[in-house]
DNA sequence: CAATACGATATCGGTATACAATAATGATAC
DNA sequence: GTATCATTATTGTATACCGATATCGTATTG
């Protein structure tokens, strides 16, 4: 399926938004959604948690609005993978797109 | 694992290569070695044979030096995907790298 | 002719997960 | 007590990856 090749996609967008500000799981459904991804919560929170497990991404919990929130933020391991993964990407659409 | 970001890029290289012209195995690791990909056989046939079930690529055989390669390239299946994969690919990098 | 080297591809066996939809849970506000 | 925001758990399915080894056909060598 070619929503394979999408998850790959999905992986980076998430790295890139939590290097910028932190983010959390509905947020980032939207957002991803806005991108023309769909993702179930099933499918993203895991992938979260997989990050973290990974060490790319770090969490911690926060009350807004009376709910608790978990927001991921980088870490440096993640911003390491990240800078690769965009010289990577670079290469591949340099190749690709022309 | 860094590596799981870079096994969605190289089945996109091998795509775009059977896109441009038939390609076969041993070729294939030694053009992904060049864009610092190290792929061991083990890993490359299987992903071809899956991309071909998934009706990605499609092979034919063929006689070279008097040894037998195994020649895949892109179908319409492929090449549709492919234009998809480009699509987004391009709204990543523009996300992501400015 | 036997042995082996070469270019390629295929397979094996083990490990580790990834993905997905849906349902459940928790906290608070109204 | 019900609606809302958000996360977690459940359950099931399906594979992907990798190193190492095996296999295969032909040509070469001695």
């Amino acid at each position: 399926m070619i929503r394979d090749f999408f998850l790959g996609f999905i992986k980076i967008h998430i790295l890139h938004h939590a290097a910028k500000e932190p983010v959390y799981g509905l947020w980032l459904i939207e957002e991803l959604d806005n991108h023309g991804y769909k993702l179930s919560p099933g499918t993203l929170y895991p992938m979260l948690h997989r990050l973290e497990e990974q060490h790319y991404l770090e969490s911690y919990s926060e009350t807004i609005d009376s709910k608790v929130r978990k927001y991921y933020k980088i870490t440096p391991t993640g911003t390491d993978a990240l800078s690769k993964i965009k010289v990577k990407m670079q290469e591949l659409v340099r190749e690709v797109l022309t």
